[in-house]
DNA sequence: ACCTTTCTTGTCAAGATGACTATAAAGAGG
DNA sequence: CCTCTTTATAGTCATCTTGACAAGAAAGGT
């Protein structure tokens, strides 16, 4: 090794993989992406979805395919973003595997095309039920996607393009777990320059007063933030 | 490759490193821990101080590791998180490395014993004067501080075991570069429940009414935020 | 026509914030 | 020893934000 440990011309052996943890909102459920292993280790368990960076594939490029091949959601449509990276010497049995997991918010996702792929209710899942380390990896993504709705605009990356303040209210109590006053969140949101921008729309969810509809502004972060 | 894209028994060949980015608070400024390139390529130039992960080693083990190696600091002694995970095809212009970094908060640091390391001032640093992507990372390590600042009671890891809220002020102040109403400062650090507790103690700093000294408390997050 | 539902606006008391003033407790210098 | 300067800490007050709630607006259902 030299001096500055830094000769990567003799390394260790690594496996550097990408794995996904996509979210969405079901109201009033938030949901994650799976799918079921067909191989061993833990064959017939449900996991994240995740695969090979490719050797001269950047790490951001690896998510984003892979999250096009499970959900068929392009580039752009979705939020990605990196979560952390998660290298213990033995969560995969077979060999040192190091794993840049991300986190994916998209809305309105289509169902899955193959069986071995399916939505799961976040709350619904047991740490066990998961394979390898995948769970911890979840914790993380929805940790860090709860966290993000207080202080950033990313609510929107749930909804779809046109949207009520309804809607993205479900978002956050989907997210969070709990209620929110409705009338509360409509004038925080209204005071928030750039979180949403009005269409002049409105759209009837059957019955009450239709809502107007919105679009997403260009505001990223809240200031101040909506409290949990 | 398997249906899951997860056979590690033919994986494309990577290393992976970790790179440190070490803050240190040296009132009324921010600074970080750079070492001196000894080889090719960026020879001479500075850089972050990292280096291989262990075939058999953990990633927070190896950035433990190297933090004290450099500035002597043990474990439990600094703040030490992981930061981000960039791995660019071309960002080591060798081979692909994929580097794991971690940020580093250590208060009251010695001088480094090598000629090759040094405490660089945050803001006097031009992004073209460090090795690699290593500007990028500084970056993102000295945002990421910034803002858990203002949520998280990490500004104690900046000070000594007994400090002055005075000395944790200069920290919030050398970080952001701005300065804080003393006296508004003191009402939010007392009003905020296990953020610091008191010592029953005092410590002089040369002039001016002695300051009370507290320690760190048990609290970790910040309910309200410390606002930029 | 009336009730129910939902969206949206308004009200008000309590709490938090920012700017500022005042007092306390030390050292420095005559 | 007595003021002046310096820093720490306490207090004041107008303004802003928040949470709880009431009330009005606009639809569908019966």
């Amino acid at each position: 090794m030299s001096i500055d440990g830094y000769d990567p011309t003799k390394f260790p052996p690594f496996a550097v993989t990408v794995d996904l943890v996509v979210l969405t909102v079901r109201p009033p459920h938030l949901q994650v992406l799976l799918v079921r292993r067909g191989e061993s280790p833990a064959k017939g368990s449900w996991a994240l979805p995740g695969g090979f960076v490719g050797p001269k594939q950047d790490l951001v490029d690896a998510a984003q395919f892979k999250l096009a091949d499970k959900t068929g959601i392009e580039v752009g449509q979705a939020h990605l973003e990196q979560l952390g990276t998660f290298g213990a010497p033995k969560r995969d049995p077979r060999m040192r595997v190091v794993s840049v997991a991300h986190l994916a918010l998209v809305a309105d996702p289509p169902e899955p095309e193959l069986d071995s792929a399916a939505w799961h209710r976040v709350d619904a899942l047991s740490d066990s039920s998961l394979a390898f380390d995948h769970a911890e990896i979840l914790a993380a993504g929805v940790e860090r996607a709860r966290s993000k709705l207080e202080y950033t605009t990313l609510a929107t990356s749930f909804c779809s393009p046109e949207f009520t303040i309804a809607e993205l209210r479900s978002v956050y109590e989907a997210a969070w777990g709990s209620a929110l006053d409705a009338a509360n969140f409509h004038r925080k949101v209204m005071a928030t320059d750039g979180f949403v921008e009005a269409t002049g729309r409105t759209e009837s969810a059957g019955r009450g007063r239709p809502a107007r509809t919105f679009v997403a502004g260009d505001a990223r972060e809240l200031h101040p933030p909506i409290v949990r």
